[in-house]
DNA sequence: CCGGCGTACTGTATCGATACAGAAGGGTTC
DNA sequence: GAACCCTTCTGTATCGATACAGTACGCCGG
């Protein structure tokens, strides 16, 4: 039988009152009191009050809930989602908060059995697939909610933190369009859900993923634009957002004929493995293909990747500081970070354009 | 006001214990009554039982407490620490159970703050600093422990799964001095508590920090077995077990009058800091200066680098075992994992000596 | 017609704390 | 000496659920 504060005032003969005053208002007893309180705690083994009772009756956990999908490995080594994870760690560290991190299993049932059991005052969706059944049971929960990817994906109640992935998406598909180059190809993750590796034939604008979408639709945009007819771009899935389906992906863009000039992917990691695919065939980036990514993660820089960057740490403070200390204005609870265009080594000139 | 079980259950007219029995025990009432108190609970806004309240009632709250020191980043940067923290997410996940992850602040009672309030079943130490003020209070908590540090540091109550440091490292050091190196140097992390990285001068006996005192222990035993004095050896202190501290701490090694021809690390991830400082100076790995590393994470194989393998997802998911289905026999809640040596090119033989 | 049994539901105690109104006692003020 | 205040403690209601013993009732066998 663990002691509770009733075996404290007991002890004591006072009040149960007053020991819960001794651990969490101090200023309501004296400091006499108040030290013969923690000295029989220390003698009945009494370690303070417990949490579950207190976050009962506070109405307050001090944990935010971060949902993971069944790859979790993803949360830990996708550098997106480390940054991520660090921003928002940071915010709610500075706040004595914790993240609790939820798995998300594929069985749907108990998918809501673990939203429903997860003691949190509010969650952070940063990249649970869309169309997960246990989405619905969150916002049903009625706790604050950051979203971090799709802006209307829980309605205007909903904080979100994001960029106009489209429009930055656009800005590498202007810069490769403007190299000259005409046969693209398109390395993008969960283009279809489930799927494999390799080239699929998709409508933009019915991709379920978000992200991936309005990435998608953005690289479109420039093509478009620029006079290059969408039918010749070459659209590959990657299954899962590492290096090896990149490298993967882009041998389908690689090893044919009428070998793409310039690869697009929709994020780093995976311009990571399609630079690997280069270096295996004897292909120089930036001069045979030119590669982009998109995130700008540490690697990117010595590698030489043009991509976009994207303040990655910030999102997730700053989706810890809307859930923890809301700004009165709603307009402050929806943000659109700017990104910027970097060009380094890994694009250049279409080098068939060059000969001629 | 949000609907509670009361308020569903005087929609209907029935009593509380029947409506939390259609949600936690179906098979306590009639089919028909349960869909009619789930369309009122849907009419009404319930989501279902308060997840606090449950956890104070069941005694129960589904979470591990992961402690992260001050320094989070390290929790999704550290290769190691991710494969722990992988394999920990993989046993809990697999009994419906999140992880609660704690930063611990620099200052103490803060510290004490978070651990008091923090909801969890069990605690998981994996990379605490010994020293921390916290730690006393977590032991008081009474909640199950699992360390996977210093065996020693919790009482043969806690849970314990590690490897063997000491004989680990002197398998290390052994192969180091098989290969006839004398002028050799040791990189490792937090020798010295919030020093600055660079040549240190501290009694192996004496180290505060549980896992480089063994691994600095073990590399001694091994010298002293090979007949070279510890005296030529030289301690290098890294501030932080990151790639640039390695670098760091390796310059004080290479720029000097007798230039190491072996330098040993306590991580991985300190030994590709000191491959790094060896490409600046033009050195080549395995032929002018031997490096090993410890863990073998996985940059280890293509970087050729000669290490020690550890179970590390391993470590992380018996953990969780051990704290979520914790074994009758309780030495089985204490466990040595195997580790191996794994020679790569990184390490070679004394150069000076096949001179001569 | 009675005992026995299974199903469906109820009622109360309880988990371990915090909030808040109130009371006792001593000291000031006018 | 009455009115008032401050400090220090007390007592009760409450947070939102679950456990468990108990009741009501229909059904079956004998």
């Amino acid at each position: 039988m663990a002691a509770t504060l009733q075996t404290i005032a007991d002890e004591l003969g006072v009040s149960r009152s007053t020991v819960s005053n001794a651990y969490s208002r101090p200023d309501q007893l004296s400091p006499d009191l108040r030290a013969r309180i923690f000295e029989a705690a220390e003698r009945l083994g009494y370690s303070g009050p417990n949490p579950t009772a207190r976050s009962l009756r506070r109405g307050k956990v001090n944990a935010i809930g971060v949902l993971l999908t069944d790859d979790l490995s993803m949360a830990f080594t996708d550098p997106y989602a480390v940054a991520y994870l660090r921003g928002l760690a940071e915010a709610a560290s500075a706040r004595e908060t914790s993240l609790l991190l939820i798995n998300l299993p594929k069985d749907t049932e108990a998918g809501r059995r673990v939203v429903s059991n997860a003691a949190v005052d509010a969650f952070c969706l940063y990249c649970v697939p869309d169309w997960h059944g246990a989405l619905e049971l969150i916002r049903a929960r009625g706790v604050p909610i950051v979203i971090g990817e799709d802006p209307n994906a829980f309605g205007p109640d909903a904080g979100y933190v994001g960029i106009d992935e489209r429009s930055a998406a656009r800005r590498l598909g202007e810069h490769i369009a403007d190299l000259g180059h005409t046969d693209v190809a398109i390395v993008a993750h969960w283009i279809v859900h489930g799927g494999v590796t390799g080239p699929v034939d998709a409508d933009p604008d019915a991709l379920r993923y978000y992200v991936t979408g309005e990435r998608v639709r953005g690289f479109r945009d420039a093509f478009v634009e620029a006079g290059l007819p969408w039918e010749r771009v070459l659209l590959i899935n990657a299954a899962a957002n590492d290096r090896e389906e990149g490298a993967a992906a882009a041998a389908h863009a690689l090893d044919r004929l009428g070998r793409a000039t310039a690869i697009l992917t929709t994020s780093d990691v995976l311009a990571l493995g399609v630079l690997d695919a280069l270096r295996v065939r004897g292909l120089r980036p930036g001069r045979d293909v030119s590669v982009t990514g998109f995130d700008d993660i540490p690697e990117a820089e010595p590698t030489g990747l043009t991509t976009i960057r994207q303040p990655s740490v910030e999102r997730g403070r700053l989706a810890g500081e809307i859930l923890l200390d809301p700004p009165e204005d709603p307009a402050r609870r929806r943000l659109t970070l700017p990104v910027s265009l970097v060009v380094r080594a890994t694009t250049g000139p279409n080098p068939a354009k060059e000969k001629s």
